[in-house]
DNA sequence: TCAAGTAAGCACAAATTTGTAAGCTAGTTC
DNA sequence: GAACTAGCTTACAAATTTGTGCTTACTTGA
């Protein structure tokens, strides 16, 4: 897991292992990494199809964050060879895994989003 | 929801309401807040258990997110006129259907710990 | 020669989140 | 009347996350 790479054991230990709530916010926490699954979901899409997708991320957090989805097991990262550029992200079984849980998340949103709105009505 | 109390409605409706996942995030990301709502899952906490159960929360903390879901309509709070107070905090019906969804992520994340370490290993 | 296109890297700055340490309250007990 | 209690607040500092602007590499077409 990329955030843990520098750690002791010991403290690893104590942060993500003991609960595994923590490891979880670790990988899917942050401002992008569930939008970029949720984006990932059900297609093969390139860096900039996934920047069209998502408009206000910035080029460096989308790198950043495909990076570290990719070192925690949830994206391949494809490269061609060719000029200009091609790279091809995709999901890998264990995000897979999580695709229910984002779009139990994804209408348990909208429902939160009334709660709101009744609100600040 | 807290974070948009000083946000134009035009600014707001950009940030959340466009992606049901950004609100989400906005409401139960962070350090802390999954794991409170882990631990008010199935009990009425008093603020002291709940720092117990979090033994790595500080007061601070552990009040400024509980005022937070408090306001995002995630736990209820009641503050009984003793002393010394007693304030005890449960979970509403719009937490209570996060409640699989939080199992399932803590099951996942369980996968998750198992993948990394077979990365490291 | 020069711009366009693609995915990235870097140094640095701003914003946000989290932590530390202290103080406050008002009754209750010693 | 000093000490204790539970929950909270505030001012400030540290850490983490996110954003900005500039640069790279290579090829194609104008």
């Amino acid at each position: 897991m990329s955030k843990n790479n520098g750690l002791e054991k010991e403290e690893f230990e104590n942060n993500s292992q003991a609960c595994p709530m923590t490891s979880v916010m670790n990988v899917i926490g942050g401002k992008w990494k569930v939008i970029i699954l949720y984006h990932l979901r059900d297609s093969i899409l390139r860096f900039g199809e996934l920047r069209k997708r998502i408009p206000k991320i910035t080029q460096k957090m989308l790198t950043q964050q495909l990076r570290e989805l990719e070192s925690d097991g949830l994206v391949t990262r494809t490269v061609y060879p060719e000029v200009p550029p091609r790279v091809e992200y995709q999901s890998t079984p264990l995000s897979d895994e999580l695709r229910p849980i984002i779009d139990m998340l994804c209408d348990w949103g909208q429902k939160q989003q009334d709660y709101i709105r009744s609100v600040d009505e």
